[in-house]
DNA sequence: TAGATTGTTAATCGATTAACAATC
DNA sequence: TAGATTGTTAATCGATTAACAATC
């Protein structure tokens, strides 16, 4: 429990000199976010039996300008081979490192309407690091049923399912209005990243992450852009 | 009618002067991004009765900073009054009409897995102004099912359901390896906003808009923010 | 060596924040 | 009027882009 909050903005202390150097001291927010968009693409090259990519090629398959997945890896330390380009298992290695995708990491769900269930089983999580460990829903008539091999518990287990499973991690797809109490009795049980899909925004406390997907807002982002295309068509 | 265009870099070609000044010339990306939560925070205070909220009432509930809010609107052109606030149904209505949503959007879902059934149910999609008004799925046990009162359709009669639906905007929830594919399709179709939940980077053309949400790349960045937190727990 | 391509620097661009004059 | 709060400005901060020296 000797670590200091990451991410401030004052000078980094450096209390005794590593050994090994770490990946990354510190890598910018723009640059994580995009980072599970290169692990993407260099699957998909590789499966394709590619070896080595040079940034244009996956720039490319990555949908971003070469100059900026350059960029983006020069945080990560220096990975790359001049003249040659990036051999794509290691560098898909070291991202996972970055990531922290080194062990399978527990994720519990709570909320299991349309879109819980639908995550729940929801092959992408399990491909991408991810083993959903517990599943929660206040509904009783919900409790008790078996969703995607897992017996859905009632709310009142909520703290038992994220430590018996060992989840740092969770999914709310609850309905807004209960979203931040379901929040609360996260954080409260030793949940530190939220994938929130209520329509809310959610009150943490330091050290906990939440990213909402709000699917309502994402169509009216998309509105926005195509309400002057408005086709008057006969 | 005599104020220049503030903020504006290049100067903007005045061809007629229009009666009423239009809402916005240009609105940041970064600020329409936040539009949708600030609707959704106007349409919580007002219904617990709300009719005038200053930015910092406003702000907390969204999430934001005042500052950010005031800043966000100011966008928009001027709809608060000094020492007082902002009328809650007065600017919900201007941010609505700036988003375009002053008309009901249809649109179209391609790809009725787990996901785009769950999203075809998604009572979130109606209440934020949207009618899904297609379905469509290129397996023929799929095509021809109902789902969510609608029919299914197969894949060759994509472009017939884009256009009887009137649709410009579509969901894609299909597997990775056919959503190029089927992003092409849609954009012949007349197609012009795209919201994609293959986790793969989509190629449009000019005019055409994407957002993509990709839930494992969600978790992966709350992962990258969770490693270092490891709890060695007993 | 010559050609290719990275890693890094510097310039540009855009977004956020803080402060406050304007004004209800 | 005095207090409250917006709208806007200027300063800061962070992200992106372009260019190229380093180097395989």
């Amino acid at each position: 429990m000797g670590a200091r909050p990451p991410g401030s903005t004052d000078a980094p202390p450096r209390d005794a000199a590593p050994l090994v150097r770490p990946a990354a001291r510190t890598v910018p927010p723009s640059t994580v976010a995009r980072l599970p968009g290169y692990l993407r693409a260099l699957a998909e090259v590789e499966a394709q039996g590619v070896r080595t990519a040079s940034s244009d090629a996956l720039a490319d398959v990555a949908g971003v300008s070469p100059a900026q997945l350059r960029k983006d890896l020069s945080f990560l330390g220096s990975h790359g081979t001049r003249g040659v380009g990036y051999d794509v298992a290691h560098l898909r290695g070291q991202i996972g490192v970055v990531l922290g995708l080194t062990r399978q990491r527990p994720v519990v769900i709570v909320g299991l309407g349309n879109m819980g269930h639908a995550l729940a089983n929801y092959p992408g999580f399990t491909e991408r690091g991810f083993v959903v460990v517990g599943l929660v829903d206040a509904d009783p008539r919900v409790a008790g049923t078996q969703v995607a091999g897992l017996r859905v518990e009632p709310a009142e287990r909520l703290a038992d399912v994220v430590r018996e499973g060992g989840a740092t991690m969770a999914v709310i797809t609850v309905p807004a209005g209960a979203a931040q109490d379901v929040c609360e009795r996260l954080v409260a049980a030793g949940v530190r990243g939220i994938l929130n899909f209520a329509p809310r925004a959610l009150q943490v406390p330091d050290g906990v992450d939440v990213r909402s997907v709000d699917l309502g807002s994402e169509l009216q982002i998309l509105a926005f852009h195509d309400r002057r295309k408005a086709q008057p068509s006969g």
